[in-house]
This record gives structure tokens, C-alpha cells and sequence, in this order.
DNA sequence: CCGCTCATGTAACTGGTTACATGATTTA
DNA sequence: TAAATCATGTAACCAGTTACATGAGCGG
């Protein structure tokens, strides 16, 4: 059996399979312009990633010259593919259990701060999440608009919409 | 400046300035019946953490002895009162950020599927996050009963709501 | 007293971060 | 042509995982 993939290694594996032959950095900077921070697309992660997937035989690659630039396009190999799908196959329930939330996180220990910046607090971070709303909006019709699919930027607006709707009972909550 | 705190150890310190001096293992033990993955409470991960925490000063220690078992029971110091709250003040925008989600990322992937298992993966995703849903609603009643905040569950459970709203659209989507 | 779970660890490993380096290309 | 940014890396570090070890207490 194929050693299982980390997320990153996953998300990199269906991407060069949805973009075909590509270098790190074009992986790189879709995680970049991701408008989730979890994918930092720090090149200490990518490039070091490819190198393992192709070590064990996920991709393989090919150095390319173009003027004075020399760069490796990878692609995915037929068990690449394979570990892909293995991948995306739900293997255990873990990946439908409840998401980790940094803010979720902090709201059990919201009454160690005093009351006004608690309140302060729960202030900002309505507007704050109403900003990223705004981002992620404007990134799903960036995406329906390039004629790409949006149902993955859908979701993370309709998490948003839960968390501000959460924020607000908290905040009603607490006030109360 | 107080080095900047892991999620974990966040999160550690705060359980910590909720209940009080407690041993490493009372700490665990929450991560472990948490609802949530994310939260393994590996001894591998804890243990270290204190003793970590310790030697930064955010915690200091009494070795207990009962029977015949030693045990450690870690309190939280003034430095560590003043960086749980460093922690829980939003430092930068990313808590606010929206949140990984391993099913959310898979669905980006979805069409390397054969269309047949495409349709099962979506039929099961629908009922694991139902199954969760019911989980999350018990945790959330549990608190609930014992005087518990169930904020936070509360949270989780909108969160889940979202997901699951989320997964019917996607259905609907791709079997027109 | 035997076996199971509780409780406290430890050691090796590893994926990802941070920070740095370097040369190519573009822009002012 | 100087400065900025693009593109490709690399090395040190570190938090958390996995897997193992060990003894205490408890239930049969």
C-alpha cells in the first residue's frame, strides 16, 4: 500500500493532475493566492514536497530551459494518480468531523480578558469576519467569472455566514 | 516580547487558567473526548508542551504524590496569565481567516473521480456529516446540562450545519 | 493474582516554517 | 544600469505524531 498523504501533498497531487505538467511554483502560487492562510505555499514546503513525491514515484519531472532559466516540470505518474484517488476516497470520518477554528478555539477563554475587551473583542471580530467575507466573495465571482469552478469557494463563504451568524449570537449572548 | 504561542499551547494554558492546577493528563484528557480531530491529545504532544512551558516560565509546578503515584500538577504563573491573554487578543487577521477544511479541499478534486463513485462520495459525505451533526448536538446538549459554556459547541454545530447545506448544494449542482 | 485500564512518560521521526542565498528577468 | 521582483532553491529548526515503555491501581 501507498504511504498515506499529508493535505498538502494531496491538494499539490490533484493539482498538477488538474493543470498537467507544471513546476512547484506554479503549485506554489495558487496556494499563495489561496485565500486561506493555511496554505502558507512557503517554498521550504513545495519544493522539498515535489522531490519526495517524486521519489516515490508519484510525479516525475523534466528540466526545462527557457532563455537562461532552467526549471523541472512535473507531472503525475500513473501511480501518482493512484494516490491521488486513494487521497480523495474518504479513508476515515476524520475529514468530516468538525474543522479546527482559531476564533472557535479562543471563545472558551474569552472571560479571561476584562469585560470591555471582551467586548471589544467580540466587536472586532464581527467586522473582521465580515472583511473576510468580502474577500471570499469577491474571490468566488473572480472564479465564476474565469469560468472556473466556485463550489469550493462557495463553501468557505457559507462557513463564513455560520460564523458570523455565531458571532452575533455570541455577542447577544454576552451582552445579555 | 513573550515568544508567540502555538494553537496547542494557547490552548493548553488556557485550560490551565480555567481549572486550575491540574496534571498534564487532565489537560489530555479534554483534547481527547473534544469533538474534534484536530485536538489528538497525543501524550507525545502534552508532556513536552508543559515542560516547555515551564522552562519559558508561563507555568510553574508541584510534584504530588498519592498512594504511590507521582504526578505533576502545573498552575498558571503571572508571565503565563499575561500570555494566555496575548494569545487570545487577535494579533494578526488570520484567526478570522476562513479555516481549512480537509472535505472543502477534496471537493476541488472531485471530477478525478468516475462519476459513479463521484455520486457515492457526495451520498456519504452527506451522511457522515449528518452522523457528526448528531455528535456535536449531544456534546452541545451535554454542556449544556452540566452548566457548561456551549458556545463553542454551539459553534462547531453551525459550523457543521453550513458544511452539510453546503454538501446538498454541490449534489444538486452536479446532478443537473 | 491476572489482566486491563490509568497515568506518566520518552525517543525517533517528519512535515512544514523561517530565513537565507542566488541568479534571471523586468521595470524605473 | 540600478532596483525590484521573479523563480528556484537550501539549511536549521521545531512542534506534533507514532510507537514504545513502565509502573500503579483496580475488577474479576
Amino acid at each position: 500500500m501507498v504511504k498515506k498523504l499529508t493535505e498538502l501533498e494531496g491538494c499539490a497531487l490533484g493539482l498538477v493532475w488538474a493543470n498537467g505538467p507544471c513546476t512547484p511554483y506554479f503549485i506554489r502560487r495558487i496556494f499563495q493566492v489561496s485565500p486561506s492562510p493555511f496554505w502558507s505555499g512557503s517554498a521550504g514546503a513545495i519544493y522539498p514536497l515535489f522531490e519526495r513525491l517524486e521519489r516515490h514515484g508519484l510525479v516525475h519531472s523534466l528540466e526545462r530551459t527557457i532563455g537562461k532559466r532552467r526549471s523541472r516540470h512535473y507531472s503525475l505518474s500513473p501511480l501518482g494518480k493512484k494516490a491521488l484517488l486513494a487521497w480523495l476516497r474518504p479513508h476515515s470520518d476524520w475529514i468530516y468531523a468538525v474543522p479546527p477554528d482559531p476564533l472557535r478555539t479562543r471563545m472558551d477563554f474569552l472571560h479571561a480578558l476584562p469585560p470591555t475587551e471582551k467586548a471589544a473583542f467580540l466587536a472586532d471580530a464581527k467586522e473582521k469576519l465580515q472583511s473576510q467575507m468580502g474577500l471570499v466573495k469577491e474571490d468566488c465571482a473572480q472564479k465564476r467569472k474565469d469560468g472556473q469552478s466556485y463550489l469550493v469557494a462557495r463553501g468557505a463563504e457559507k462557513i463564513l455566514k455560520a460564523r458570523l451568524e455565531w458571532i452575533n449570537e455570541v455577542i447577544t449572548s454576552e451582552l445579555k
